[in-house]
DNA sequence: AAAATTTGTCTATTGATTTAGACAATTATA
DNA sequence: TATAATTGTCTAAATCAATAGACAAATTTT
């Protein structure tokens, strides 16, 4: 049992419902192994006793992790864990999308959503080591693990160094083989920087989250093995299906 | 400007309160610079307009945000962020507490709030190469940088090997200064994983946040440099003061 | 078969959130 | 000084969240 186990005491009159509180506790509770995958959840009038709140604010908690698909329940019998583990995203100074995921997923991609060349920001002209307002590409793409949503990424690249990167993604579906076609065989993450806030409403209808969610944010500078930057990237992980495992290197 | 720029819709029917969605938009755009510090916020009513609700929903979110010190309003003037920048804290393979803020606090610290023996759970057992059950120290700090809490730390250690951990912890405040009492002159970082979470009840009266607020979790093993493991914690930091900068992974 | 357990549905009531409008109080500007 | 812009306070209504109790429906246990 990882932290205090205390009484689960949930805070009243804080802008966050307390079945919204509840499905937060559950899924940790789950995270953490104290209720077991494929089990039964205890039942409402238990858990209503635990949380100190009536059965019917357990019952909406529980209705949205069944519309979540995280739990199915049954009359008469119960209501189960449908145990969908988290994917455990390695990040390190080789990160790739695709290689890290081996063995965890069947099935991963990467979803080219948009393309713009569009004049650089500040903060992805010193990212990129360009003047601000050079043209860069942006993209905006989704992995996928399975069919379902695990990132949801924003990227940079000099829009003059790579002209047509957009094309080579959308056919290619991967970073590292359309920087392949420019030349560029290997690269590094030479920083990241990592945070988490709430979902904003278009990375809420992207990842298919629903309105509360959490996401881990990391915004990252890759470079050539001799230093000369290439992609600057922010990428937002739904908190509740992905964790980041930071490779010793 | 990171991310879509988009129309701040929010969500409604979701359990998490219009105005506390509010908070959680400025909070963001006052970090990506959309809100410069020091400088007035927009008016409530072209708040109101932006997000699309009643001025008073607005005034919720912003008297919660000053409630929270982040702002101050002046009746005639204006809204004004006072925002401190949050904490750039440096994880690696040699990540120490006090090392790490050089330059961004003037004073840190870390509490001892609670030290007991108790026997291992299972995952403690796993981190630290002992079997289910044995006794272990757990110590509950709290890290602090100018006052303000940004840590918050669970950690285990074997209590044959460090019995009287405690004791120099509260003496020194130190982990990496109580570590050399028992020989432990260097050690290192093995794994780190990364996830995040809503604050708990116990987290948030410790670490000074409002309901709702997001943590950034890690839970990490330390190893002496022939791999032997000695620490075993997990370490909760308040999202919306501290970032993580990943380096020389 | 009967009893106990558990989820599903319904009605009613109370409290919190959100909208709406009006106007006061303070500060900056023309 | 007058006007405009901005935050502060108040009242009232509509909608959402939470509590309470009763009973139905399905399943498991006795």
């Amino acid at each position: 049992m990882i932290g205090r186990q205390m009484a689960s005491s949930l805070e009243r009159r804080t802008g966050v419902s307390l079945w919204r509180q509840i499905t937060d506790q559950i899924l940790h509770s789950i995270a953490v192994g104290e209720f077991a995958e494929n089990a039964a959840l205890p039942p409402e009038v238990a858990l209503a006793e635990r949380y100190g709140v009536n059965r019917h604010t357990v019952r909406s908690a529980i209705a949205a992790l069944v519309q979540d698909g995280v739990l199915r329940a049954e009359q008469g019998r119960g209501t189960f864990i449908l145990s969908r583990k988290r994917l455990s995203y390695p990040i390190g100074s080789r990160t790739r999308f695709s290689e890290g995921l081996q063995g965890q997923a069947l099935e991963r991609r990467s979803v080219l959503l948009v393309s713009v060349v569009e004049p650089a920001s500040r903060r992805v002209a010193e990212g990129l080591g360009l003047a601000k307002g050079s043209n860069v590409i942006r993209l905006e793409t989704r992995g996928e693990a399975d069919g379902q949503p695990v990132s949801r990424a924003t990227s940079w690249f000099d829009a003059g160094r790579f002209a047509g990167i957009d094309a080579a993604m959308a056919e290619t579906g991967s970073v590292t083989a359309s920087l392949e076609r420019f030349g560029i065989g290997d690269y590094l993450r030479q920083s990241t920087v990592l945070s988490a806030r709430h979902a904003d409403a278009a990375d809420l209808a992207d990842l298919d989250l629903q309105p509360g969610a959490i996401v881990l944010v990391t915004v990252a500078v890759n470079v050539t093995p001799d230093g000369q930057p290439i992609q600057f990237a922010e990428t937002r992980f739904p908190a509740e299906r992905v964790e980041l495992k930071l490779s010793a290197l």
